[in-house]
DNA sequence: GCCCCTAAGATACGTTGCGTTTCTTATCCA
DNA sequence: TGGATAAGAAACGCAACGTATCTTAGGGGC
């Protein structure tokens, strides 16, 4: 799943282009293999498209299947985006290790920058729009936003390695905290559009994230000048 | 204008709940009137059913005329919506001044939750989505999101004030962080939903904004311990 | 190896809602 | 008072959602 996903990310969506869509009209597919089909094609729909024209005809015509396929497997239009969008969550790699807070910061941003996605957040902004004829999707779409994911994890190893390194003192981190930074590309993406460039990822490190988790209130439970390694 | 809208902001909502629509089906209103009461039905339309219900249709009834009549004055859906947004935008009242730094954001944080509100937000949501097919819109909307607005203002002015107190050190305030209770209310109402209530803020300002405020770097030009009064 | 039952695939339908077109008619202004 | 202007009404074309009906492929039980 995940290698056919990394295979076709883009090249799918760009080889597939417009004519040659059934993959194969002798066979019938069924269960897993057909799903995967189907996602593997919402995928390139919401990449070339976006939500706005993602169509559940186009999904249907490009899986080489039709629209009860897809409506046996996923009630809305809305619950088979989210559902391709899992079906793509790459899994989150390591987290950076520069040695300097900082430039932990840019990278875990840029990465964040990446995984989001102009579309993903398009997408969020249409799935939203369509909650209110399917508030079921509600739930998911939050859960999914809410999740504390490798991303928190990853904020609290960059902070706490900065901590020990003597670059920060013994902060207690918040969950909201935690989770600023993908909050903060997402808001980016939804007020400025376009790509969040390093430019952009400079400032929001320069000028939001790294004053807060220097404001942060220090973590009682730490004794101070004795980072534990 | 503002008085008519006021007067309409709920109850009209509520009395001309499903059929009492046209207001007056002997005089043909004209210009300024029309749109106005377009706007109004609108709002209301919006206040009832959100973005994800706003019709066209639905508008044209409740303000007792017709199709066209709102084409001929704005281009799509999402124009009209944000039209009526900006019809009902209160005039920002004056920054409180509680005394109190933490006072003083908190009653700043209420009122941007209040003032944007769980329709506003689905709005936004609703209008990117709609955003592909009409890529004028974006702009609009890019514009309304960031537009300065009393409320950077406002929060320089509170923050100066907390200088001024002694509360915090002279800092540079950079335009994202100026920006960023909007940005974080608004970011709690898309990925939490419901009302933000006082405890959520109380929590945006504690965990988030007070830290980010004592993190800021200090303003160079300032003479530290010598604020201007 | 045969048959049946599940589910795939095709087609067509009803519905909603956008945005448009056409036409009639009221109201303003010269 | 008459003509330009714009309101109001009705209907249309179109896209896309979501559904219903039907045929047929193919896997699994016997």
């Amino acid at each position: 799943m995940a290698n056919s996903a990394d295979t076709a990310d883009v090249s799918d969506t760009a080889d597939s282009g417009a004519g040659s869509r059934a993959p194969d009209p002798k066979t019938r597919r069924r269960g897993a293999e057909l799903e995967a089909a189907i996602l593997d094609a919402a995928w390139a729909e919401l990449s070339e498209h976006g939500y706005g024209r993602f169509t559940m005809e186009g999904v249907a015509a490009r899986a080489g299947t039709s629209k009860p396929v897809l409506y046996r497997r996923w009630s809305s239009r809305a619950e088979l985006a989210l559902a391709a969008w899992d079906s793509r969550v790459p899994v989150d790699p390591d987290v950076p290790d520069t040695g300097s807070l900082r430039a932990d910061l840019v990278a875990l941003f840029e990465r964040v920058a990446r995984r989001t996605g102009v579309m993903v957040s398009e997408m969020i902004a249409g799935v939203m729009g369509d909650a209110f004829r399917h508030p079921e999707i509600v739930q998911v779409l939050r859960q999914r936003l809410m999740e504390p994911s490798s991303l928190t994890e990853a904020v609290g190893e960059v902070v706490s390695r900065a901590v020990a390194r003597g670059e920060l003192p013994p902060v207690r981190l918040p969950h909201r905290v935690a989770r600023a930074p993908l909050d903060l590309v997402r808001n980016e993406f939804i007020t400025c559009g376009g790509a969040v460039d390093s430019h952009v990822i400079g400032e929001l490190v320069d000028e939001v994230y790294l004053p807060l988790l220097r404001g942060l209130d220090r973590d009682p439970s730490a004794d101070p000048g004795t980072p534990s390694s």
